[in-house]
RNA sequence: GGGAGAGUGUCCCGAGUGGCAAAGGGGGCGGACUGUAAAUCCGCUGGCUUACGCCUUCGUAGGUUCGAGUCCUACCUCUCCCA
């Protein structure tokens, strides 16, 4: 068990949250005599956040369950430049416009795990548009540029793996850490910020943002960093077929939510309890203890836990249900995501392909004709063998449906209307 | 400004003698095995088509050729060396 003193620390130390932390002992003492402020930024380069972002909101949740204050900071200004910690290439510039609406989607999803000051928590929502948008070159370049050594910049990973690489770094990017030390002064100005979190390829930035601190106001800031998540088995969080896995419930339902983290891989169920669900460890060492197909327990305790973060209890219960009697009791669930179409198109008759390409288990008819030929197509649980059949008014099931299915996993409804 | 090199299947890396829908990986998807796991093995991984076949794709635009990813010209972008 950990060391530490501080409620915050000890938490995050037992569930894994923490890979480096500067000055421990210091930071540990704050954290037990006062109320700590800490931010972590957030880009706002899609439209909504997906589980990478997930462990630094956890970060964010338990800082404020242990009695401290979180700033969800939007990097409406930063992301306009573009941060090249861990990327090979420069991003493609997005538009005001773009970073506005993407702002708007991800905002929705702090609510639910942080309380701000609206509704009568202490949390605080940041945006460094609102200062960084209006600085003046000549000005910024005086009062924070002459802090920076060019020489101590180009030892930064982010920009020397570029260098290294050959690959190119423009002088937009090369900014980043500059305007992100910035934000953490400028954050301790405004609300008294004095840690900044984030993921570990966040630590050169923060540790920045540290120095500037002590050298504009005199300031002790501190830097704390989660680790890199990866499954066991070496694959980045959050892809899957379909791509990211979104926290929005409109561009990921709370099903499909629910269902990627039951199929986490065995070696990863006790971490992933620790990380992502607020579960007290006792239960999660319960859980872990599991063997062989029983972790599958474990599983499903896990995704209906972390489905409840996001999309609520009721949400993540209805996907638990839909889960069971789609997988266990080979029921038809009538919950299964679903697709409308015409009634009178199903009196027509559709075509396989047709019907597969619109519920959008198929990109193509090309698609979905090879998926039949793989035997991976089945309407209402029959295999279809024949590529020309066609679905009609008498594959309606007796709940008013036709059940479509992508191998043993992937099931959608059409509904006629 | 001068010189050298690079841009390939819109997920990534990467081979490519003038006959190419284009080798091989990785990733992804499906099947088998299982526990809705991992590992392993097998199949698939441009669009339309029942099919013959047609269409689109190798940085952009032209050209040579029966035929161009491949040769020529110009342009764009990037890298390196010299100034």
């Amino acid at each position: 068990m950990s060391t530490y003193k501080s409620d915050f620390l000890n938490v995050l130390a037992d569930r894994g949250f923490i890979h480096q932390l500067s000055e421990p002992a210091a930071l540990d003492a704050l954290a037990r005599s006062s109320t700590v402020t800490a931010y972590i930024g957030f880009d706002c380069t899609a439209p909504s956040l997906h589980v990478g972002s997930l462990l630094p909101i956890m970060l964010l949740y338990w800082l404020q369950q242990t009695g401290h204050r979180p700033i969800a900071l939007m990097g409406g200004g930063t992301t306009r430049v573009g941060d090249p910690s861990g990327k090979d290439e420069s991003r493609r510039l997005l538009t005001g416009e773009d970073i506005d609406n993407n702002l708007k989607g991800i905002r929705a999803i702090f609510a639910k795990f942080l309380k701000f000051e609206s509704a009568g928590g202490n949390a605080v929502m940041a945006n460094n548009a609102d200062w960084l948008n209006t600085l003046n070159y000549i000005d910024f370049l005086r009062e924070v540029g002459r802090h920076f050594s060019i020489n101590r910049m180009l030892a930064f990973d982010s920009v020397k793996l570029r260098l290294d690489r050959q690959q190119e770094l423009s002088f937009l990017e090369f900014n980043y850490m500059i305007l992100q030390a910035y934000d953490f002064v400028e954050l301790h100005r405004r609300h008294g910020c004095v840690l900044q979190m984030g993921g570990s390829d966040q630590w050169g930035n923060i540790v920045n943002g540290i120095d500037l601190g002590r050298r504009l106001s005199n300031a002790q800031l501190f830097a704390l960093t989660s680790p890199l998540i990866t499954t066991s088995s070496g694959a980045k969080m959050g892809k899957t077929a379909a791509g990211a896995v979104w926290l929005n419930a409109d561009q990921m339902s709370p099903y499909d939510y629910w269902q990627y983290w039951r199929n986490t891989e065995d070696a990863d169920v006790a971490r992933f309890l620790k990380l992502f669900t607020v579960l007290p460890i006792p239960e999660i060492e319960r859980l872990a203890a599991l063997k062989g197909a029983e972790i599958n327990e474990a599983k499903k305790v896990l995704a209906t836990e972390a489905t409840a973060l996001v999309h609520g209890r009721a949400a993540a219960a209805e996907a638990a249900g839909t889960a069971r009697t789609t997988f266990e009791e080979g029921g038809l669930s009538a919950n299964l995501p679903t697709v409308e179409f015409s009634r009178a198109e199903l009196k027509a008759g559709i075509g396989v392909l047709a019907a597969f390409v619109k519920a959008g288990l198929a990109a193509s008819n090309g698609e979905a004709r090879r998926a039949i030929a793989n035997n991976a197509l089945m309407v209402n649980d029959v295999r279809v063998a024949n590529d020309k059949a066609a679905i009609g008014e008498s594959d309606l099931t007796a709940e008013g449906v036709i059940k479509l299915s992508l191998g043993r996993k992937r099931h959608i409804l059409l509904k006629p209307v």
